[in-house]
RNA sequence: GGUCGCGUGGCCGAGUGGCUAGGCAGAGGUCUGCAAAACCUUGUACAGCGGUUCGAAUCCGCUCGUGACCUCCA
């Protein structure tokens, strides 16, 4: 374990904690995934990006991380009235297709879309219609502990019994009086003792097309019941990070923690993180708002409101450049910037890959500039020491930078840092951008050798000083992105940004 | 209505009491066949009004603006 002093932003206590995992060096992550009834979209990949990168951060760090993330494909309730349906199911009646061939197909896409990110797979992706048993199994333990109640083949979780035990509403803030008496009355919630209850089992109409057998019937599971079955069957009773959307602090994370007291008789998860919302243009992306942008719309540029494609390692640099817990805003201006940037720091990645230590015995170490490098990497990991601030991080990365451009230059001579600050200087621009961030270069295969053919061309060109040649390669090498630099000692390539 | 946030220079976005954020855009310079890139220099930013303090973008109060959640939502 290296030594730092990782700081975790706990929406339980709402405050930066000391990270100290319950059985070190392990670490138990339960993070809430997508329910596959459509394609993924940017409100996606905030969380996906954000706890892939705490995920790289703390197997840097040396901890020994379990990575779960569940994949919903039986519905959440519509809502707790009666006629309340399958949300994948309703998809499927409208296709025409079997509720699990929407879920397959929408779980394909996701994962092809995770991966354009390059974001890392969980250790387990557990599905909940592959864990009916256990949740069934999680509604008896909760009615044997007489928290819960059976009606009509229905069970409810009984919110004000359980919070004589353990306060309900701790996470999200909320007063249980407050909600008691702030429920709207809806129809069909005769079969509820109280409006704040939540179902646990849901009683299926013949209708229905997603159910299954149990002790009170034929029916489905409850919204938040899948993910307590899973976490605790993978990671435990209590385990170490449980991560998710702002949006699912309230009722989903409440509700988790309410089952796994009220069966477990402790909180499941130490410590919990929320990463915030995506806006769009300063709104709320939403499909009424028309401002509902799918992940493989912004990587072709198919949308009325995007005046470019933008690359998907593009978005997580963007993503990235905005601390987790800030709304980030998505706009062309910012994503332009943000594309600009990205390439920014992969030409520094080439770079940095490229340059070897030469030592000169006639430069002198210069104390200011490996000063100046060395708080650089210091503070580059103290913000992520701090709360995962990648935005913060990226910006040291950035004085970093500026150091091997100037090495590139020859601005600046490797012998002023000397070989460790060198190395050091070297691996952790590397580490950062490839490890911990999760960037990477987007290149075709056969890039690099073609690459080399079109600039022998341009030296020998060059060479001869036929420079409507030079200028003519240059000019098809821009058209897709690529810039020739002419250097003092040698001609080298970058992409443009 | 209730709860919780936010308001930083042309744009994005860090920063919770004194210690350079950074990126994009702009200006000047070095370099160059011309470029590009890179590097260097350059911006009296902290919604408004009060208050606390030796000192506030940072703490407190009020005002205005804005967003999220309270119902499925990442």
């Amino acid at each position: 374990m290296k030594q730092h002093q990782l700081k975790i932003h706990n929406t339980l206590s709402r405050e930066k904690e000391t990270f100290e995992p319950i059985n070190p060096p392990f670490v138990g992550m339960y993070v809430c995934g997508p329910t596959v009834y459509g394609d993924a979209h940017l409100g996606h990949a905030r969380p996906a990006v954000t706890f892939d990168t705490v995920n790289r951060y703390l197997s840097h760090l040396g901890y020994r991380v379990r990575y779960v993330r569940n994949i919903t494909d039986v519905g959440h309730l519509q809502g707790d009235a009666d006629e309340g349906e399958d949300k994948i199911a309703k998809k499927a009646k409208l296709e025409q297709l079997e509720p699990m061939e929407v879920a397959q197909q929408y779980t394909d896409t996701y994962h092809r879309d995770m991966e354009l990110l390059n974001t890392l797979k969980p250790n387990i992706e557990p599905r909940a219609t592959g864990h009916i048993p256990e949740q069934i199994a999680l509604v008896q333990a909760i009615l044997d502990e007489g928290l819960a109640y059976e009606v009509n083949g229905s069970v409810y979780f009984d919110v004000l019994k359980y919070n004589e035990r353990e306060q309900y509403g701790k996470l999200s803030g909320r007063i249980l009086d407050e909600l008691v008496s702030g429920t709207r009355d809806l129809d069909g919630q005769g079969e509820k003792r109280n409006p704040v209850d939540f179902a646990l089992w849901k009683n299926a109409a013949p209708e229905h097309l997603m159910k299954w057998e149990s002790p009170w019937g034929i029916g489905f599971p409850g919204w938040h019941l899948e993910c307590t079955a899973m976490s605790s069957k993978y990671l435990g009773k209590q385990f170490d990070i449980h991560g998710g959307g702002m949006d699912l602090m309230f009722p989903h994370h409440e509700c988790e923690i309410a089952q796994g007291n009220a069966c477990n008789h402790q909180d499941p998860a130490k410590y919990w993180m929320h990463n915030n919302m995506i806006t769009i243009n300063g709104q709320k992306m939403g499909k009424s708002l028309g401002n509902f942008i799918t992940l493989q719309e912004l990587f072709t540029g198919n949308h009325k409101l995007l005046e470019q494609a933008y690359s998907p390692m593009t978005i997580r640099y963007f993503i990235l450049t905005a601390h987790y817990r800030s709304t980030l805003d998505f706009s062309n201006d910012a994503l332009k910037a943000a594309q600009k940037g990205y390439k920014k720091i992969i030409n520094g990645l080439r770079i940095a890959k490229s340059l070897a230590y030469n030592p000169d015995e006639s430069v002198q170490p210069d104390a200011e500039q490996i000063k100046q490098l060395e708080n650089s990497i210091t503070y580059a990991y103290r913000a992520m020491d701090d709360d995962f601030n990648t935005a913060q991080a990226i910006g040291h990365l950035f004085n970093i930078l500026k150091k091997i451009n100037s090495l590139y230059t020859g601005q600046l001579h490797a012998a002023q840092f000397g070989k460790e600050m060198f190395d050091k200087m070297i691996q952790t621009y590397v580490v950062f951008v490839e490890k911990i961030l999760g960037l990477k270069e987007e290149k075709s295969d056969n890039q690099d050798a073609l690459l080399d053919l079109l600039l022998k061309m341009y030296t020998d060109a060059k060479t001869a000083r036929n420079y409507a040649k030079v200028d003519e390669i240059r000019a098809g090498l821009k058209n897709i992105g690529i810039v020739v630099k002419d250097m003092k000692e040698k001609i080298d390539w970058a992409y443009e940004e």
